[in-house]
RNA sequence: GGGUGCAUAGCUCAGUCGGUAGAGCAACGGCCUUUUAAGCCGUGGGUCGCAGGUUCGAUCCCUGCUGCACUCACCA
């Protein structure tokens, strides 16, 4: 390795020997290396174009040479003669290695292959490369020796962008569903904010956060686990379409579907229920699709299809049907005993909510391969959803998307009484105390607000890395996530 | 946090039933002005993840550690 540095610096003190600037400030394009091989019969011959990128490959025939160079657009032939650089432009090609970043100045032409190509006739460096990179080479659409190496390619992401263009498309597809994100609900009126991601009380989901300490105000701040607290206080503000995306941290394990930071969307809207918002989502996916010129996604071993309307179904029916129980009027205790009757682990702080969960989990969730609503939650574990209408005490109106067995969508008819709401804070206060470490905590100006009064509202929560997951057919969140959290 | 597996040259990988390692590509030198995984001839390159232990001797066997992958737990 050292050698192979070593001899990088030799050649970058001979180029600036031959009083060449290894590093230049500018250079104007015409052209990317894609609109050359696009223009090709409108400028063939004729125009002078001048492209830059970055050299791939090399492949040296004495007096004359050809190179693949790579810009953002993709790559693009050059052929290097000494008869068109003339002598000082050989030698510096000369110097030249895979991984420099130069400018040229040529006509196209084809090669008897027919590959397009530019005759360069100026060659400027433009950063001289001094560590190699990857070699990955390719013949008729079969890649060799590719750069592979997970640990590698996260922890030096710039690498694997530069080499694995299949990489480059997934991080270009999740920013075009982003903004796709952000035009399906800005069409539709919502207002886009932003909300403290410093917040001294965490809350709006279940789950621990990051603590950090605030030196000024002398105290423990939180990292946001979600927004919904602060929508919420917009909604009652006045504003009656709002969302959010951005980072949401939950201080939890890494695995192929969490990342510590992720990003989360939100939206509310007024005056609306959760059988609305299973409307919205489901356009919502229908227009990506239509974006992705899709109806049916490969999705790791499934084929996820997006053509027929998803299924609205009742946890309970559910965990019915697949665990074979019907659990509606359980008590807690029989489903304690159900679940260790079901071989399922449980731990000593265990309660209702967490027994459906886990009901659910283990018997029902692997099962929900196509786009699928789960409808009708217990209460116990939806402190911010509103009663279900039909009187039933436990059950509240809520609603979770499973898609390929995972969730991607959690929402609910928003709780809007405060004095209900309030009782149900305390509650989860009750089981912090005696241990859960998930549970949400008091947010007294949250239930203040409410108290203001806050109109009927849907709200909804989609992880937006999941999103990109499934419409660009990755397994592992790492794959979507640019730079994923990596230990140290 | 638990379990299983992996860690050898810049990249992709062999290999040593324990005697300090090899290929292709990349690099270096030579030939070559339409090649394209360019080709041909030649050369160099590794504290075999880290730290201990066993042994005359460890990259290989054992223990611990670190990292990664898969998986379970937890969550989105």
């Amino acid at each position: 390795m050292s050698e192979l540095l070593a001899i990088r610096r030799e050649k970058l003190q001979a180029i600036r020997a031959m009083d060449v600037r290894a590093y230049e400030y500018e250079f104007q394009r015409t052209h990317t290396t894609t609109e050359i091989i696009q223009q090709f019969d409108e400028i063939t011959e004729k125009v002078v174009v001048r492209t830059a990128g970055r050299i791939m490959a090399v492949r040296k025939m004495g007096r004359a040479s050809f190179c693949h160079m790579q810009d953002e657009s993709g790559r693009i032939q050059i052929y290097v003669q000494e008869n068109s650089v003339g002598s000082r432009g050989y030698e510096l090609f000369g110097l030249l290695d895979i991984g420099d970043i130069i400018g040229i100045v040529g006509k196209v032409f084809r090669t008897r292959t027919g590959e397009v190509t530019i005759l360069v006739d100026e060659l400027h460096l433009l950063a001289k490369n001094i560590r190699p990179i990857p070699i990955v080479k390719e013949k008729d659409g079969q890649v060799f020796d590719a750069f592979t190496d997970k640990e590698q390619r996260y922890r030096q992401r710039y690498l694997d962008l530069m080499v694995n263009p299949e990489v480059r498309e997934v991080f270009r597809t999740r920013s075009r569903i982003i903004q796709w994100t952000r035009d399906f609900l800005n069409e539709r009126g919502f207002l886009e904010v932003d909300t403290p991601i410093l917040q001294p009380i965490y809350g709006g989901a279940n789950a621990r956060p990051f603590k950090t300490f605030y030196n000024a105000l002398e105290r423990d701040f939180y990292l946001r686990i979600a927004v919904e607290l602060y929508l919420k206080r917009l909604i009652i503000g006045g504003f009656e379409k709002v969302y959010e995306i951005g980072k949401n941290f939950r201080n939890e394990g890494l695995d192929r579907s969490h990342n510590p930071e992720f990003t989360l969307l939100e939206f509310y809207q007024t005056y609306v229920d959760y059988n609305y918002m299973m409307d919205f989502v489901e356009q919502y996916f229908r227009f990506l699709c239509a974006k992705l010129e899709k109806s049916k996604l490969p999705f790791g071993e499934y084929e996820i299809d997006f053509s027929q309307p998803f299924p609205r179904r009742k946890m309970f029916d559910l965990i019915r049907e697949y665990a074979g129980e019907d659990v509606a009027n359980y008590s807690e205790s029989e489903l304690k005993v159900l679940c260790q009757k079901k071989g399922i682990e449980l731990k000593p702080d265990d309660n209702y909510g967490k027994f459906i969960e886990l009901l659910f989990d283990n018997f029902v969730e692997p099962n929900l391969i196509q786009p699928t609503f789960v409808i009708d939650y217990p209460k116990a574990i939806s402190p911010l959803a509103k009663s279900k209408r039909d009187g039933s005490v436990a059950i509240v109106e809520r609603f979770e998307l499973y898609i390929a067995g995972h969730e991607f969508v959690n929402a609910f008819s928003e709780l809007n009484d405060p004095i209900d709401q309030r009782e149900r804070l305390e509650q989860q206060n009750r089981l912090r105390e005696s241990g859960d470490e998930e549970a949400q905590t008091m947010d007294e100006d949250f239930v203040t607000a409410m108290e203001f009064g806050m109109p009927p509202t849907g709200g909804v929560g989609i992880g937006i890395d999941r999103v990109v997951m499934l419409f660009t057919n990755q397994v592992s969140i790492k794959d979507v996530i640019l730079f994923p959290q990596m230990r140290t």
